[in-house]
DNA sequence: ACCCCAGGTTGACAGTGTCAACAGAGTGCT
DNA sequence: AGCACTCTGTTGACACTGTCAACCTGGGGT
């Protein structure tokens, strides 16, 4: 109908805010072409495939969950562990808010080598985990121990999280998802500062 | 062709080892029906429903990964820390051999309350995970704080090790799932330790 | 004038989950 | 015996999905 410059964007950002609703496995190209006003092969003509738009989906949701953490690290000061707080708390609320975009980033539906968007995100959004973990590593921390315990932060936060996202941590826990994953953290956090100072 | 006595277990094993190929999500209830040799409505029989169906695959897996872990645990002596890294090898070895059954498990396809099995195979590893984190408290922490620690500590282990299994950890990083997750569960033990001898 | 081509269309196909109606084999009741 | 009834399973149809192929179409470039 209208001119329409970008079909692409706007099914892209449709596709984002379907995934607040219903997860990545039940949306549908043509429900979403049809819901645009478009022809059942439009997405087709511009992604090539399903893989590819999902790809493409999951890339800007990261990019853009990525953007949001950076800001909400760069507007709370100096303090490592403040920062590290700010950086998983982002985290948490992006969870909360698209559990399904999570689901689809780091599912089986897509591959990361599927669309350089996606993996560029991806590494965006490792090295501010990566720069915000090393900065609260104990003076003497090898590079090599700083990576293991990037992963080891970034999974405690992402397993915690999408555990209490799918409701799959039992209701006898007294905390919620924020309070536990805070508390994980500085768990972490004080068993480093502890190893720095303890034997060998 | 057979008798055939049970022919929904032999669709439940057959969906099984389905999973360790393929995920979930592109499982076909028809092509399953094919390939034992029924018409493609005998699952709908016996399931009522594909949701149905892959609750009662999820049931019976996780069933079975609980017994596993247990078994694994109970053989390894009374040390509560080498007990709990016993139960976190369990679960490490479940997720490397069956990554798209835990993905269904904790997956948006399934709810738990579909199926009893699901829901009470749930509960027993979950029983298991508190009894071997509980051992590891230091005297006088509060049960509600062990609850906490339980969560935890199950989605640390559980984000690492999906992480990993996605291929989701940068490759930059020296280390394999197995040690990740083991280093961060020694580290939350250290940090358990001094904190019931530290301030407040 | 011509061609071309990116963007979009229609039409078809195989595969999927699901519903409805039906068929046979036990099984128990009268 | 006869009959009804439930289990287990079948066939046929439907709507929906992703994908392939071919066709249109309007605006530039030459």
């Amino acid at each position: 109908m209208a001119a329409d410059p970008e079909l692409a964007v706007r099914l892209l950002t449709a596709a984002l805010e379907a995934l607040k609703e219903e997860s990545a496995d039940r949306l549908s190209l043509r429900r979403l072409a049809q819901h645009a006003g478009v022809s059942h092969q439009a997405p087709y003509v511009h992604f090539g495939g399903k893989r590819e738009f999902l790809a493409a989906v999951a890339g800007r949701g990261l990019h853009q969950a990525a953007n949001d953490a950076a800001a909400a690290v760069a507007e709370v000061g100096d303090d490592p562990l403040t920062r590290l707080h700010a950086l998983v708390d982002a985290y948490v609320r992006f969870i909360e808010a698209q559990p399904h975009l999570l689901d689809l980033v780091y599912g089986p539906m897509v591959a990361k080598d599927d669309h350089p968007a996606l993996q560029e995100a991806a590494i965006a959004y490792w090295d501010l985990v990566h720069d915000t973990v090393a900065a609260c590593q104990p003076a003497g921390t090898s590079e090599a121990e700083v990576l293991r315990r990037c992963a080891a932060t970034w999974g405690t936060v992402y397993g915690i999280a999408r555990l209490s996202a799918l409701r799959q941590i039992p209701a006898s826990v007294p905390a919620d998802q924020g309070e536990l994953v805070r508390e994980a953290v500085d768990t972490l956090y004080e068993g480093w500062q502890a190893r720095s100072t303890g034997a060998s």
